[in-house]
DNA sequence: CTTGGAATGTCAACAACACTGACATATGCT
DNA sequence: AGCATATGTCAGTGTTGTTGACATTCCAAG
């Protein structure tokens, strides 16, 4: 190690951020920001008949169009009960089509609606409203940084999931 | 505005990391990373007779001891009813400790005993390793900016609650 | 000092959403 | 034909959130 003018008395002084307090920090930050960003769709939904399992669902099959059931229980990591519980209602509603493959006739293909599309964008606009915010506030950088820690966070296969769902990007 | 060498076409050339595209990918993010938040604590309580509620529980009493009933009820953010259940049993089972307050004795003064002390250690051990590893993968400058975007993320309320609990380190 | 309101905590009932297990149907593949 | 796959459904259960009703305690205004 060389010898500079700074002290870097050890050389786990760039460790200081892995302290068991700044991952506490990090841990508490991750549950109060959680809290914000269902918040605002959480409150449309309220007054709607649907929960914060329909936005997700709406959410995926708005961003993948023609996804399989299969695919969006990988997505949402569900049982197939509970996504088809919201399926069903979805369906019933008008807000989601569902179309039986053309090639593999087992396979339903899952598309939004007109109505659908528009429940997705109240929640979404809501909810990049946020976010927009947030990244406005922080700057370039700090996003930057944010979406490589969460990268991070994520389980292998969620991580893959998530990199393909980015280079789909409509 | 000055004229600088570099090109800087438009001034939104800046703000390209406000796209909606940018911002859904942040949403995602979000989503992904936070099920790999929770995922290893989810896993050590199915094995046990509690939940996701019972780990904030004793987490926050942990954080503050001796906090009352309506401070942990605005940290979490849900009904006193609602946590009120998940508090009686950890009384029950002998992990928290109640005891009435000397002032005020219609309040509630939160203690872990030893046992729900192990139990929390156990949970954040966990919960920890996996915001290590992900602090150490992504570098401090990124962990900086996770926590700038999170603590902009947050609402007005929470922000507070979470610097408050900052300084309050033990 | 009494009384009424505010704060705090508890009990009961209910809703949303997750889970497991079992089973039916239709289809695809070998 | 026989097995595997994809989907949908029924029934039961657990956790966690909600509202409503109510008891206890404190405090301050009359």
């Amino acid at each position: 190690m060389a010898e500079g003018q700074a002290p870097a008395p050890y050389s786990n002084e760039n460790l200081l951020f892995l302290t068991d307090e700044q991952l506490r920090q990090g841990i508490e930050a991750m549950f109060f920001a959680y809290r914000g960003f269902t918040a605002d769709p959480d409150r449309i939904l309220a007054g709607l008949a649907y929960g914060r399992a329909h936005h997700r669902a709406v959410h995926f099959i708005n961003r993948a169009p023609g996804t399989t059931v299969n695919n969006l229980l990988n997505l949402l990591g569900v049982t197939k009960q509970s996504l088809n519980r919201v399926l069903r209602t979805l369906i019933e509603d008008g807000l989601v089509e569902s179309r039986v493959g053309r090639n593999d006739k087992r396979e339903r293909h899952l598309f939004l609606t007109g109505q659908g599309k528009a429940l997705e964008q109240k929640l979404s606009d809501a909810q990049r409203a946020r976010m927009r915010a947030a990244f406005r506030d922080a700057g370039p950088e700090a996003v930057a940084g944010f979406r490589r820690v969460l990268e991070a966070m994520m389980d292998r296969e969620m991580r893959f999931a998530y990199a393909r769902l980015k280079d789909n990007a409509p």
